[in-house]
DNA sequence: TATTAAGGTAAACAAATGTTTACTCAAGGA
DNA sequence: TCCTTGAGTAAACATTTGTTTACCTTAATA
């Protein structure tokens, strides 16, 4: 492995651990190196050729660029280990960071595939729009259900024929942008 | 609003940017404060009281504990705006950091509730059970199915009448541990 | 009213830390 | 073989940066 992978690497731990990056002198201390100097060259090169961020003149100004975690396309069969090839992109939670989850309950979304015990995220202050899954309070009673219309007048619309509209009044509180489930 | 207050906010802001905490003079500097003291005074207060992390002596050591995106209780109805109340935990995404995604693709799923175009979080290296969601690799091709035994041979089960049950050699290359869908 | 404590100022101090200069060494190519 | 180049060493340098000391201001308090 090459001199800037085990710097990469380090870097990666550090941050992982403590939250913030390690100084020039204690990537040189870890990689074994009595010099600062090729430290400081590889950092820079690595910083020219995007692998990592750092602000000169800054103490422990480096960091990494949050890819996300990958989306994988085809998986190459190959011995005696797999190799997951063709990363189509990046998926990134940072966009959901501000809003906020709601744990689902009951099945009256099991037709949008929505089930008991996932996370909706919501975002608040977001325009609603016909068609869109959001949550709502209904007599003091939060649900989520897909919002549409009849005869002019806002609705919400289970996805279970076991449930019925909902056609009283009611409060939207977020729509509904994403949706998260554990194993 | 305090102090204190003012500090984790530009903090917020400054690492969100920048991705490495600002120096004490910083937060003194556009905080308005002629001086540095007050401010490691308050950041002292403020890792005691678990508000940041700060390790002393190094530079820019300073950090957020990530708790990641709250999962709401009750939603209390109040005039003008509406209250998240009763946060329930937080979720988190570094427990799936290292793992990898992968965009499913047809309706073979559709009764587990994994519908084409979610992003199902794969965990290699994991042991398989009986009835774990797996990604498998079957002539070449990946597929997302359940894990089964029949006649003590496993086997690939959709969750979809309209697909057929694979009974022929496949290699397991992941456990679906998560699902992720955007709207 | 005198006192006290919290919070801020000013200035200095001591480390921690990025950067630079000069030199060394080994490998590879003309 | 000689020269060049990449990579590392050693030692200074120059800032940046956390920390500390002494003092000041103000509002609550005895």
């Amino acid at each position: 492995m090459g001199t800037r992978e085990r710097i990469l690497e380090f870097l990666e731990g550090f941050i992982e651990e403590n939250g913030f990056a390690p100084s020039v002198r204690e990537i040189a201390r870890h990689l074994g190196f009595r010099s600062t100097k090729a430290i400081k060259v590889h950092l820079d090169e690595m910083a020219n050729m995007g692998w990592i961020e750092k602000k000169g003149g800054v103490a422990r100004g480096i960091h990494l660029i949050e890819k996300g975690i990958p989306i994988i396309g085809r998986v190459q069969a190959g011995q005696p280990t797999l190799q997951f090839e063709g990363v189509e992109g990046h998926f990134s939670f940072d966009k959901w960071k501000g809003s906020f989850l709601l744990r689902i309950k009951g099945d009256s979304m099991i037709g949008a595939h929505i089930e008991e015990g996932d996370l909706v995220v919501i975002e608040k202050d977001r325009e609603t729009r016909k068609g869109d899954i959001v949550v709502a309070l209904v007599e003091d009673e939060t649900t989520v259900k897909r919002l549409d219309k009849k005869n002019g007048r806002w609705i919400l619309k289970p996805e279970n024929p076991d449930y019925s509209i909902i056609d009283k009044e009611f409060q939207v509180i977020g729509v509904v942008i994403g949706m998260i489930r554990k194993y």
